[in-house]
RNA sequence: GGCGGCGUAGCCAAGCGGCUAAGGCACUGGUCUGCAAAACCAUGAUUCAGCGGUUCAAAUCCGCUCGCCGCCUCCA
């Protein structure tokens, strides 16, 4: 079975063929770090994150470069701002970053290379665009001469002459042609600079990447992701740059991911409707969070919304009660009992894991692999429910493969990897933290309940229950006795 | 204006030329229960924005129309 992936470049689903047998180069475009993160830097992460994952439960060697963009006129503008250093605010927000992921569960990449920790790099690649021509000094400036490059275009799909019909392309003088991009920029006084053979200066945005991924992935690797709206035009610039400087291809497959939205709309700051990431973590578990941005094909648009949060929540819970189910089995089995579960569901859950993996080679289809788990999980609750007292050995073997399987594949994605008691009952105490009422009433309750029923006073008992229903606890009676749950409000 | 994407049941969302159009949330009926809840079972799109076309066969391919979104300026 192989991996297919969608291709930003050829616009196709194409299969992945390391260039490395068995070992994927990947370089994605890091945050500019110069404040809190978002839900979108979430998918981001969350994103990539499941692909390494995932290609690394295949057996796959991965080396997984993300980088930190900590110099440019936004950092700048807000260094200044906040009466502090570049240098302090990108380190700053580079922590606040760090207690984001870790949150999240994200693991760390191979290597997070810093902008400012790559001017050589960046100076020698500028140094080799002059020395062919694809570059000129001009003011202490240097550009990239765009028009060089005939295959300028080809990843974002744009003919320059379009571009320059419609775009809104700001005046700059010092440029030859006014489609030209920056390489390294003059230093105005007051601005941290580095030296270089044009001035000082600091470098543009597109270079940090392509000489970041040069130095630790090579002149062409496998894959290079990030955000729609990288495509253009820094991805288009830094494929422009690589190519030209290394006159080699400069990558195989681009991915791209799709924005989260708010009300179908673009989060921005401009627009004010953004939310960040510790915003969301206040009232969501983390793993709602990731539930909720595999719930649906990474490069599909991503409405967020209170309701979305709330229905990964039930799903999400909704897994870890068949979890629970099975976690409370004792492994104590009943002796030469027949087997509940049926041919058919057997066969489903033993095709789970092969269903997930085709799920996932089509483009990391995370949402139709949440289906398999849900399927999976219908069938554990009909087995579960059927067995009364003690399993029969075939079903509880069965019960425990089936679980960790699912806990498996849910790794893939970072879901259900608590303790499915523990995460039920931590998220009860959460919720009991915000009603009026304590646990020891509830229990108090319950026993009053209990006696109340024993006595067939259900007038009594179901007042009990409405009682503690105004107060969004649910009661369930079952074999064992009577537990309770809190409603969502 | 140029480029790209999307439009599938009340909502979210798979499906990428051919088995009964996954799955989730919500709803309804049943089993269970003293009654409930949970769980399980059952039920819902003769139809995939609309109109044409290609094909033995289309939600899936092509064309046009309508609607929505993104990029073309920093942006995940």
């Amino acid at each position: 079975m192989s991996v297919k992936i969608y291709n930003t470049l050829s616009r196709k689903k194409e299969v992945l063929k390391p260039l490395e047998p068995n070992h994927i180069k990947l370089y994605v475009c890091g945050i500019t770090s110069y404040d809190y993160c978002h839900i979108g830097h979430a998918r981001s992460a969350l994103a990539f994150d499941m692909i390494v994952r995932y290609l690394r439960y295949l057996g796959k060697e991965v080396t997984y470069i993300r980088n930190f963009t900590d110099i440019d006129d936004k950092i700048i503008a807000r260094a200044a701002e906040q009466k502090t250093s570049t240098e302090e605010l990108a380190n700053r927000f580079i922590d606040e970053f760090y207690v984001d992921m870790d949150k999240l569960g994200v693991d760390r990449p191979t290597m997070e290379p810093k902008a400012t920790e790559h001017i050589q790099e960046m100076t020698d690649l500028i140094g080799e665009l002059i020395d062919k021509d694809m570059a000129y000094p001009s003011h202490g400036d240097v550009y990239y001469r765009v028009g060089s490059f005939a295959e300028y275009g080809k990843l974002s799909g744009r003919k320059l002459e379009d571009m320059q019909a419609g775009a809104r392309i700001q005046v700059n003088e010092n440029k030859d042609d006014p489609m030209d991009f920056v390489l390294w920029k003059a230093s105005k006084p007051g601005e941290p600079s580095w030296s270089s053979p044009w001035g000082d200066g600091r470098p543009g945005w597109h270079i940090e990447c392509s000489a970041m991924s040069r130095k630790y992935l090579g002149d062409t690797f496998d894959i290079h992701g990030g955000g729609q709206d990288l495509i253009f035009p820094h991805h288009e610039n830094e494929l422009a740059q690589s190519e030209a400087a290394n006159n080699k291809p400069y990558v195989n497959m681009w991915i791209h991911h799709g924005f989260v939205t708010i009300r179908d709309e673009k989060m921005s700051k401009s627009l004010g409707n953004f939310l960040t990431i510790r915003d969301i973590l206040k009232h969501y578990h983390p793993e709602v969070l990731r539930f909720f941005i595999f719930s649906t094909q990474y490069r599909n648009p991503l409405d967020f919304s209170e309701t979305a949060m709330q229905n990964a929540m039930t799903g999400l819970d909704r897994l870890y009660e068949c979890l629970a189910a099975v976690e409370r089995l004792t492994g104590e089995c009943a002796a030469e009992s027949k087997q509940v579960a049926s041919a058919k569901d057997i066969k489903k859950l033993e095709t789970m894991e092969e269903r997930f993996q085709s799920a996932m080679n089509n483009d990391f289809n995370t949402a139709l692999a949440q289906g398999i788990l849900f399927e999976s999980a219908k069938v554990i609750n009909k087995i579960t429910r059927q067995i009364t007292d003690l399993p029969p050995q075939a079903d509880y073997d069965l019960l425990i493969q089936a679980v960790a399987t699912i806990k498996k594949l849910g790794a893939i994605m970072g879901i259900l990897q608590e303790n499915a008691g523990e995460y039920l009952s931590a998220k009860k105490s959460a919720m009991l933290a915000e009603i009026a009422i304590s646990e020891e009433d509830i229990q108090e309750l319950i026993l009053e309940r209990k006696q109340a029923r024993e006595d067939k006073n259900w007038g009594r008992s179901d007042e009990i229950r409405d009682q503690l229903l105004k107060h969004r606890i649910e009661l369930n009676d079952s074999a064992e006795g009577t537990g309770w749950s809190i409603k969502k409000s």
